[in-house]
RNA sequence: GGGCGAUUAGCUCAGUGGAUAGAGCACUGGCCUCCGAAGCCAGAGGUCGCGGGUUCGAAUCCCGCAUCGCCCGCCA
């Protein structure tokens, strides 16, 4: 709806003088914040004012003096108000006409194509494989997994995809730290050391591998090395698989794991014996990004607009994670992604200017890496912070306060906080099936309607767009108009890569619902009334429905 | 010392230069003979951290300051 005022603004200026680029004038349409300011109001003739040296009154007034007679149509009235806003004030009956679009899409309104199937990468979660998932990981998920969603409505062709950890140093820790665990069950008094994984799951990795080699592990010096070896892959791969599994709990699925183990250090065939990490130092080196010093091999960020140089290549010959990392991302632009988006915590916020670095150093194009960086998770129970650190043994996993709480809960509580908020996890309002759960609110508005559905279909009444005429109520030209904000919503959330605007659209829908419930009777006397009010609700039913499905939360029928 | 984020009602937070700044919770008082009370109605609650600037207009943009969280390793 609001395309078409933008449309007639830009004809009226069309009539006005033809030269009038819409580049150079973009014309803003918003739902002023009052009512008495009209449906959709236009800043327009403030920008023209400036430039055309005249007083914005007087341009409101010509622009809509200009509007084309067929246009005038759709409104009550346009009118000036305050300093140069332009209200329009839209006719009731087309607002509720337009409602037939929601019923004709049905699960697919609110998309569209402005993402034009452009390749999008996103890569998330991307938890290292040495433990289980906290909250932490969990809003990443989430939020992640929405933001994909998201970006599939608006028409992007988007890949998700988890990077997996597993080369380097925290893997050989995790290795290290499940053998000294086995040692220990043969009795070998040992340190697992303060760097080393302490939680009970690495014992329970440890007992499954006493059961099934016995004490064949035990060994010294080269042969030790690869028991260790043999724990690290072990570990990792339960670990994998509890990661995975938990994922699937909360609903988030990927498109592609890429193992960094598997594809960075493969041996690229058409090249005898280069792997895509020793590529990508090549490349750098070519084009003079490297340099040497003090022993290590330095990529001169500096000179492509971070703060300072890193190191990629240690004193003792072994790489880095940035190298890795670099050579991960470089590989996400040869596989032909045209938009790259990252969902880190934020304390990996310092890595983005250096990789966008690298990525400018090996070019050709320009800033390709987005990062959506999320903040911080504190999970409180009962007023007090309870601790998530993965390194004491005691932390509370994802898996516990998914038991705890439920998917849905978990996903909405965890999405509808803005990514840049800290994050209050409370698990007594979370847990509480009441009016303090949002996620309760909106669900309760779709289970209602359903009810009313089942009610009407006793008395042989259903939906009908055949007597829209009838809906001529305030609450429901308001609700009608809510409804028609939601492509916009989803689009101003595509944008901003920011879930939590649909959630907070779904609560006020729902609201306008529950009050339009309160107040008005949805089956009456009229048969023909009550199937223009069985059409709305269905189209609320419609769009709630299809929100929750973009935060990943079910839209139950009873509950 | 440098960087990123935050600072809005008692609490948790929305608010991408627009008109009289919003919601939920909590609090007070009302509403089920009636399609689901996990709901609705009414009330009260504000120096948008502080100080400058930019302009027709600033919670929003810029500069400075304060406070809180996180980061600044040849770890990942």
């Amino acid at each position: 709806m609001k395309e078409d005022i933008q449309e007639v603004v830009y004809k009226s200026l069309q009539a006005i003088d033809p030269k009038i680029d819409p580049k150079d004038y973009p014309i803003e349409v918003d739902v002023p914040k009052r009512k008495e300011f009209g449906d959709f109001a236009t800043n327009i003739a403030f920008l023209l004012a400036r430039d055309l040296g005249r007083n914005p009154r007087d341009i409101a007034d010509m622009i809509i003096q200009n509007i084309p007679r067929e246009e005038k149509k759709l409104f009550k009235k346009v009118e000036i108000a305050g300093a140069g806003f332009i209200n329009f004030y839209i006719k009731e009956h087309a607002i509720i006409n337009k409602l037939i679009d929601i019923e004709k899409h049905g699960e697919s309104y609110g998309n569209c194509d402005i993402g034009d199937g452009e390749k999008v990468l996103l890569e998330f979660v991307s938890a290292n494989p040495t433990g289980y998932l906290h909250m932490g990981h969990a809003r990443n998920a989430c939020v992640g997994d929405s933001v994909c969603k998201i970006l599939s409505a608006v028409g992007y062709d988007v890949t998700r995809e988890f990077y997996i950890n597993d080369a380097g140093r925290q893997m050989d820790l995790l290795g290290l730290s499940v053998y000294r665990r086995y040692e220990q069950f043969f009795g070998i008094d040992n340190d697992i050391g303060e760097d080393g994984y302490h939680g009970e799951y690495i014992k329970e990795i440890a007992s499954r591998i006493r059961e099934e080699n016995g004490q064949e592990l035990l060994a010294e010096g080269n042969k030790q090395n690869d028991s260790i070896e043999y724990c690290k892959e072990y570990a990792k791969n339960i670990l994998l698989d509890e990661i995975r599994k938990d994922l699937n709990d909360i609903g988030v699925t990927f498109d592609k794991w890429y193992s960094e183990k598997d594809e960075l250090y493969k041996i690229l065939k058409e090249n005898g014996q280069e792997n895509l990490i020793e590529r990508i130092k090549n490349e750098l080196s070519e084009k003079g990004a490297l340099d040497k010093r003090e022993g290590a091999i330095w990529f001169k960020a500096s000179e492509f607009g971070d703060s300072q140089d890193w190191v990629i290549v240690k004193k003792d010959g072994s790489y880095t994670y940035f190298i890795s990392d670099i050579a991960y991302h470089y590989d996400k632009v040869k596989r032909g992604y045209k938009r790259l988006i990252n969902v880190w915590g934020a304390d990996h916020h310092s890595h983005i200017s250096r990789l966008q670095a690298a990525l400018r150093a090996l070019g050709p194009d320009d800033y390709l890496l987005e990062v959506l960086l999320i903040q911080f998770v504190r999970l409180l129970s009962k007023g007090r912070e309870i601790s998530m650190s993965k390194r004491s043994g005691t932390y509370v996993t994802m898996r516990d306060v998914l038991k705890d709480v439920g998917r849905d809960v978990t996903r909405f509580f965890l999405i509808m906080r803005s990514s840049d908020s800290h994050l209050d996890f409370d698990l007594d309002s979370a847990k509480d099936q009441s009016s303090e759960n949002p996620v309760y609110y909106v669900q309760y508005a779709h289970a209602r309607i359903g009810s009313i559905f089942e009610k009407a279909k006793e008395k042989n009444l259903f939906p009908s767009n055949n007597s829209l005429n009838f809906l001529d109520l305030p609450d429901e030209i308001d609700i009608a108009k809510k409804l028609l904000q939601f492509p916009e919503v989803i689009n101003e959330s595509a944008q901003a890569l920011a879930p939590h605007k649909i959630a907070f659209y779904l609560q006020e829908l729902a609201s306008g619902f529950h009050i339009y419930y309160n107040k008005h009777r949805i089956i009456v006397e009229d048969p023909r009334l009550s199937s223009a009010r069985l059409f709305l609700i269905g189209c609320i039913k419609t769009v709630i429905a299809k929100g929750l499905g973009l935060l990943g939360v079910s839209a139950p029928d009873r509950m």
